[in-house]
DNA sequence: AGCCGACTTCCGCTGCGTGGAAGTCCAGGT
DNA sequence: ACCTGGACTTCCACGCAGCGGAAGTCGGCT
């Protein structure tokens, strides 16, 4: 039926590979795709010698590291990283705890930096994951600044409930957001996994459009999320004003030998 | 000239994106691809509904979070930087310098991990960054693990000087990629920018081959570099054990502590 | 030896993609 | 106000690039 355009079929070769399927042979990905084996050898192999899949002694097929270097031009992949990743050191000293910062890309969250920490919960995300909004720390500061439409289009969307805890009922979120957005900062309770918490706060770019998240998961039970809000904010302060949010700029001279210019 | 088939299209379209060129507008892209407008408007439009570029507010194009997603799940980008990351901040704590962890990709060394120290020296390396591996402490190391015939064809190469001390000279790197095989540890000083040392050594995977490099840059005439190598190498034995490597297994009683199983 | 599955190569027909052309929109100049 | 040029978008008919069937190769297992 739907006859797919030959870009597609490129770009549907590289949707077969996720994070459960990292190396894949020239027939799985025909199966997967639903190409003939004879075009998707063709197309496999045009890949592979631009980057973009590299294959391996057994035979199987990988996402080629051309295909990481394109990655890291995005510029929320790229610069924001750059410019957040010693605050986000910073904050990692001073805590202790799991850092992230994700970006919003489409209804999920996109983890840009994944800073684990050794001793604390495991948390299912990794730089790179992709989490759906509603249901992580991040997600939800992202959510709660996101125009009033896409935030019904995300309501009104199927809400997947990992834990009891999730959010996932419409009325309950629209409270949640407008609490997130009264007060800076979102703190949740076993949404993804249980017996985590996360704390996470906005970050400001230009324009203070909100385009990236910090957060923080600790163990649950662990010291009172509220006394985490400082340092957090503190590390979304520096990081805005480093991206030129304008009220940021405001506390530069406090902070200025923190980072100076460059 | 040159017919190019569909495939490649698309990928030269991803292909014009570059370190320099982080947002390009419609017509850009059609310039450097030398497509025309009206195939390039199609192929972008197509790229964009999948993810790989997105388009901001000036119309311009960048690379999309899709790709960002994607390039993690290489082998060498996730599964190594993942597990490398804990053993590489231990070695930025106990150093204070820049660590980077490269692997090899064609004549290149890509950077798959880059942890910038924020009061030494600025290198040129970013995460996804790539640089001729004749000019890099890591390349070197990874250069001189390769096999006889993949050095041959890299001496052959045009080799670029980036400073008087690049090595080019065929005869003067056999030299010293011997020496690197012989002692276990490159180090170098000056060769991609002035002012700036490197130590590299080797990590092995599965069936001790070498997979990748952790080197560290300092600024000239810091510490000696050799009192450096017993922290580099300590660190690479750890990735390697954790990657399996049988060499490293041996030694995996007296550091076991350090990272308990998973 | 024979079978099966995975991969590779070849080639003729066809339907997708190409590029020209026409149309829209906006900014800047006169 | 009108024109001009540049960037972008849409449309369509033609031609050839790419699709998929089929045949061939390789290696592993019974």
């Amino acid at each position: 039926m739907t006859v797919l355009t030959s870009a597609q079929r490129v770009l549907a070769i590289l949707g077969v590979f996720d994070t459960e399927n990292l190396a894949l042979s020239l027939s799985e990905i025909s199966r997967r795709t639903g190409f003939t084996l004879s075009t998707t050898h063709r197309l496999v192999n045009e890949l592979r010698c631009w980057g973009a899949l590299s294959r391996h002694a057994d035979g199987k097929y990988t996402i080629g590291l051309r295909i990481l270097e394109l990655g890291t031009l995005a510029p929320q992949g790229g610069q924001l990283r750059e410019t957040a990743l010693p605050f986000l050191h910073d904050l990692q000293h001073a805590t202790h705890a799991n850092i992230h910062l994700g970006v919003p890309e489409g209804h999920d969250v996109i983890y840009v930096e994944s800073l684990r920490a050794r001793d604390t919960v495991p948390v299912p995300s990794r730089l790179g994951g992709r989490w759906p909004m509603h249901a992580t720390g991040t997600g939800l500061v992202l959510l709660a600044h996101s125009s009033q439409e896409f935030q019904e289009e995300v309501l009104a969307s199927e809400l997947c409930a990992y834990t009891v805890n999730t959010l996932t009922d419409p009325d309950a979120l629209r409270h949640f957001l407008a609490e997130v957005r009264k007060s800076g900062v979102a703190i949740v309770e076993s949404q993804l996994t249980y017996d985590v918490m996360a704390v996470a706060v906005p970050i400001r770019g230009a324009r203070d459009r909100v385009v990236a998240a910090v957060g923080i998961t600790l163990p649950s039970g662990s010291a009172s999320p509220h006394s985490l809000v400082p340092a957090l904010t503190t590390t979304a302060r520096g990081i805005s004003r480093a991206l030129g949010a304008p009220s940021a700029a405001h506390f530069a001279a406090r902070e200025a030998r923190r980072a100076p210019n460059r």
